[in-house]
DNA sequence: CCGGATCCTCGCAGATACTG
DNA sequence: CAGTATCTGCGAGGATCCGG
């Protein structure tokens, strides 16, 4: 029955991971918290989110677009635009942000006394 | 003005890193979890948390211990044994978990249909 | 038993050049 | 402008050995 514990906080565990991995990463944050600042162009975005390039925007958007936290959109001028905007869904990762930066907050208070 | 709210948002997004860097990463949920469940050797934990090498769990735990969420404790038998426990605020993660679990689980309920 | 030191590899991410 | 393709390095982390 130990082993039934075991497996019971083994589930708890992929939800969490779930959580984590869509907000981890060097370049999530930044990339959320640009879209919410309301640019939305890749190239805004590049220029917004220092230091990254090309081919990992990408990626990210693609992860973040695929998780359905993100709305791609192509206009048809020349050459193409794309937008991208954080969809209804998307912005209710904000409360899950603001529970992180509280913790974060106090925890930065404990170590930095 | 807007710059000046670029630099609020840049603020905001330490403390959540630092929360985030607590908990993300391959190992550190499965050794928290692990403690929450009462083991406390080193041995243990290296059995309950399937995979991990000697080398990262030591360091895993020494971020921990650094980050005063475990504390470890050396007692002077022959062979040496040690023992590592949640300290009370290592136990605070706990409300923070929670959050992630609620939304991680909702979250699969949208991607999984 | 605990965990540091050393060596080695494998995959992620940066730089650059290219296409529609 | 919005991305993709290729090439390369570098460093996280695994395996193993050793010492307290």
């Amino acid at each position: 029955m130990a082993e039934k514990i075991k497996e019971e906080c083994n589930k708890l565990l992929l939800p969490v991971s779930d959580a984590l991995d869509i907000l981890s990463g060097k370049w999530k944050l930044p990339i959320i918290f640009a879209l919410f600042l309301g640019n939305h162009r890749f190239r805004e975005l590049q220029r917004e989110v220092k230091g990254i390039s090309g081919k990992m925007l990408s990626k990210e958007l693609k992860d973040l677009e695929i998780n359905q936290l993100v709305k791609r959109t192509v206009f048809d001028t020349s050459p193409v635009t794309v937008e991208y905007s954080l969809t209804e869904y998307g912005r209710t990762l904000e409360k899950l942000i603001t529970e992180l930066h509280n913790w974060g907050q106090q925890h930065r208070n404990i170590i930095f006394r």
